[in-house]
DNA sequence: AGATACCCCTGTTAGC
DNA sequence: TGCTAACAGGGGTATC
């Protein structure tokens, strides 16, 4: 279930070793992982980005746009994040529920396995890091799952891995941003991919109106969960940080989002970015197996929440029994005494 | 146009 | 023990 403080991870992972890396081949192995690329086919001929003849059919799109092409950043907005191609293609990657972005670093060695010496831990390296270098190194085979595979210069293979399939990369073109600022954390380019037109800023964006956002909030006739869901309103929150959020400013998420004053609402969205925030210092939330960061390593927040998950479990609080409740289709975790 | 129901997908778990 | 049904989730789409 990755959310923004998952993303958030991962795209620091990939940040660290692929801007300047060439793609040498980029393949597409699955048709759900291109499901939404047609739509922006059009963008991407306008832009000159694709020629009409390379626009055949998705697949084809997805390596014709990447191989050949360099990465120059890789970037974020709530809970999608793209690469920066040189030649201004977007490369829109979402990780739905279940997807890995596992990055393999080139063997020095050049050979598929290590070395016996290289699992032997190096000075001052802790057993989680050197569980993480050698996954680097190896790999993790999960053939069953593997949606993408990019390779790109001196060895490095970013492999895409979605079990239940919800994730998808998209390249489209750039279109600018209306307020001018930066599209996402990562870039200082002011563009915004097409794709994601409709995906207001997160709430960890230092560009993000929280005035207007409060104004709408208050002008929408939904629940509280479901409007911090709407990633149209504001972006990057999940099922898990809209629960925690709503836990920390004593607010029940079933509670009609008109009816909050402009304080109560400052402070769900406060708690929430604050509750982030801290998740995103020890790598995340990893309710399952299925989230780990680009090593195939887990984050840490599971241990630190105090509802999601936890419904007929006592408050962390008070001691009463956790209420879960249904809102919109979708489950919810409060404290009937605290909310 | 805003709100809502439904759909996609698969591994796990609860219940019979 | 073995089967079925419910469940989890984000977000796009169709419909009211």
């Amino acid at each position: 279930m990755p959310e923004l403080p998952e993303v958030e991870t991962v795209r620091i992972g990939l940040a660290r070793h692929l801007p300047g890396l060439k793609i040498t081949s980029a393949k597409a192995l699955h048709p759900r992982l291109w499901r939404h690329q047609i739509k922006m086919v059009p963008g991407l001929v306008n832009a000159g980005l694709l020629t009409p003849k390379q626009a055949l059919n998705p697949e084809e799109v997805f390596a014709s746009v990447l191989t050949g092409n360099r990465v120059k950043t890789v970037a974020r907005r709530g809970k999608f994040m793209w690469l920066v191609l040189e030649n201004g293609a977007l490369a829109v990657i979402h990780l739905g529920m279940s997807g890995q972005a596992l990055l393999h670093e080139p063997n020095p060695s050049g050979k598929e396995t290590p070395d016996a010496s290289e699992y032997l831990a190096e000075p001052g390296e802790s057993p989680t890091d050197l569980t993480a270098r050698l996954v680097r190194r190896q790999g993790k085979p999960d053939d069953k799952h593997l949606r993408a595979l990019l390779e790109l210069e001196h060895g490095y293979r970013l492999r895409f891995i979605d079990q239940r399939t919800f994730g998808h990369i998209t390249v489209c073109a750039p279109l600018a941003t209306e307020d001018g600022y930066p599209g996402g954390f990562g870039s200082e380019l002011a563009v915004i991919p097409e794709y994601l037109s409709h995906i207001e800023r997160d709430l960890l964006d230092e560009a993000l109106d929280v005035d207007r956002l409060i104004k709408r909030l208050k002008n929408t006739h939904r629940p509280v969960k479901t409007a911090l869901l709407d990633q149209g309103l504001v972006s990057g929150v999940g099922s898990i940080y809209a629960d925690e959020g709503c836990f920390l400013a004593g607010v029940r998420p079933g509670k009609m989002s008109h009816r909050l004053s402009a304080k109560q609402w400052h402070d769900v969205l406060e708690a929430t970015a604050e509750v982030m925030r801290r998740a995103l210092e020890v790598g995340g939330t990893s309710f399952d197996s299925l989230y780990v960061n680009v090593d195939g390593a887990p984050g840490f927040f599971a241990r630190s929440l105090n509802v999601y998950g936890r419904a007929g479990k006592p408050c962390k609080t008070c001691g009463n029994v956790l209420q879960k409740t249904v809102i919109q289709g979708r489950s919810a975790v409060f404290c009937s005494h605290c909310q």
